[in-house]
DNA sequence: TTTGCATCATTGTCAGACAATGATATTACA
DNA sequence: TGTAATATCATTGTCTGACAATGATGCAAA
């Protein structure tokens, strides 16, 4: 083996980034942005036609459409025939957008589970350490509405998500509500495809009694311990569930 | 208030799901899917050009292009103006994605990294649980490599990368793997840009003895310790470079 | 062995046309 | 007057054909 320069131009090369490449449509995505925070467009409002976007941005409609078609695989806009297009995702100039691919089978059920339920676990340690007197107060009030729902029979769901929520603002860390909150939805689009739309959870719903108590007084441990409590009744809940079936 | 029957109406409607709307590009995605498998297209390969799947699924070529690029919108393939589309993640008919959007800015990465902390604490502990002897000596394999690289005064970042795959791939839940990959995306994405490319995380190769005996020796809580102690140091690295900028 | 060049294949972009559909206004009818 | 059917329009979905821009490949030249 002769004296071989690739060892030495390895080093130099790796020390370096790829250069992005900027295609036309990646501008029209940046003018985009820049266009919905300079408007102020919400959640739920409606973008400019496409027509209006190419002969503002001086491209053709396809470059418009390829670009949006990105942002609607990423869950940003939905677009409607004979409607229009609209903002479904806040966005920011600095967003960055992570797609994690699951495969629908019985498995994930528990796997999503498990995953979501060490992230909430860990969100409650968190909320009962750092929130605040309003958020505590917020967090004892939502679960009044869900025990309420509970026991008069009522559809509880929407209440025990909006406990939840408000236990993972509280986490002083949105990541853990947002990837929380995706699990969830996966969660649900996964079970209830073969199994109908059965009410998981009901059991556990009295155990958030102790959760709310320990957030609410800032008992880290308690928590922790009241979270994976219920973390557990749902698994053997989901568990049972896959046996049925 | 006369007799409402939007009462009625609503309890009926909310057990009623969305209708899907299949559009055309939505069809083609399946078939490519179908298409992926049945070859057995593997994550490097080249798709097929626009036109062959234009004129092999009989569509036109606009409406490939907007189902590819919804893919690449999602980090499935990329494209290259003249070579052609490679697949880049693995792809199954029952895959659902999970888009999590961040903000690229200096807290994000304290958050990214304690919500992966989180995660891959759990991974360790499962794996110290679960793993195979097979596994286990993997384990202790990728930890004698990077032990060696990092000694050597070498790049230890790929073997670094290796061995926590090791461990997460021993946890049972290949969720934990994905969720805590594309994480480390993430992180990386973020401070590469603003901060160049320090070796984070080199004071704490040391401490990955102790979490690979852990693992290897089946020890619980202490693959937990191990991994906690990991995670704070870099925790502890991450805010001293945010405060220095 | 490397460099420069010609050629080809492939994706990127554009324009124009029509189809399909949702929203809205108008009309007809009870 | 209120409701249902209808007509009209705006908007996205799809197709076709064309050309531009670029990466890969093979060949010749240094």
């Amino acid at each position: 083996m002769k004296n071989n320069p690739s060892q030495n131009t390895n080093k130099l090369v790796n020390s370096l980034r790829p250069i992005k490449k900027r295609t036309r449509d990646m501008e029209v995505i940046d003018a985009l942005i820049a266009m919905i925070e300079q408007a102020g467009l919400k959640v739920g409002d409606r973008l400019p036609t496409e027509n209006e976007l190419a002969k503002q941005l001086e491209v053709g409609r396809s470059t418009i459409r390829e670009a949006l078609k990105a942002w609607q695989g990423m869950g940003i806009i939905t677009r409607n025939k004979g409607a229009g297009t609209i903002l479904e995702a806040e966005i920011f100039s600095n967003s960055v957008f992570v797609p994690i691919s699951l495969r629908l089978e019985a498995e994930s059920l528990l796997r999503t589970h498990s995953v979501r339920g060490v992230l909430e676990i860990e969100a409650s340690k968190l909320a009962a350490a750092n929130a605040n007197d309003e958020q505590r107060k917020l967090i004892a009030a939502k679960f009044d509405i869900l025990i309420d729902e509970f026991e008069k029979g009522n559809d509880w769901r929407a209440a025990d998500a909006e406990f939840h929520t408000a236990i993972n603002d509280a986490s002083d860390n949105p990541l853990f509500g947002q990837m929380i909150n995706q699990l969830h939805d996966v969660f649900h689009n996964i079970y209830e495809e073969p199994f109908g739309q059965a009410k998981l959870g009901q059991a556990s719903i009295p155990l958030h009694r102790a959760l709310s108590e320990a957030v609410v007084k800032g008992d880290v441990d308690g928590a922790g311990r009241a979270m994976q409590a219920i973390v557990d009744l749902v698994q053997t809940e989901v568990q049972a569930m896959i046996n049925e079936q």
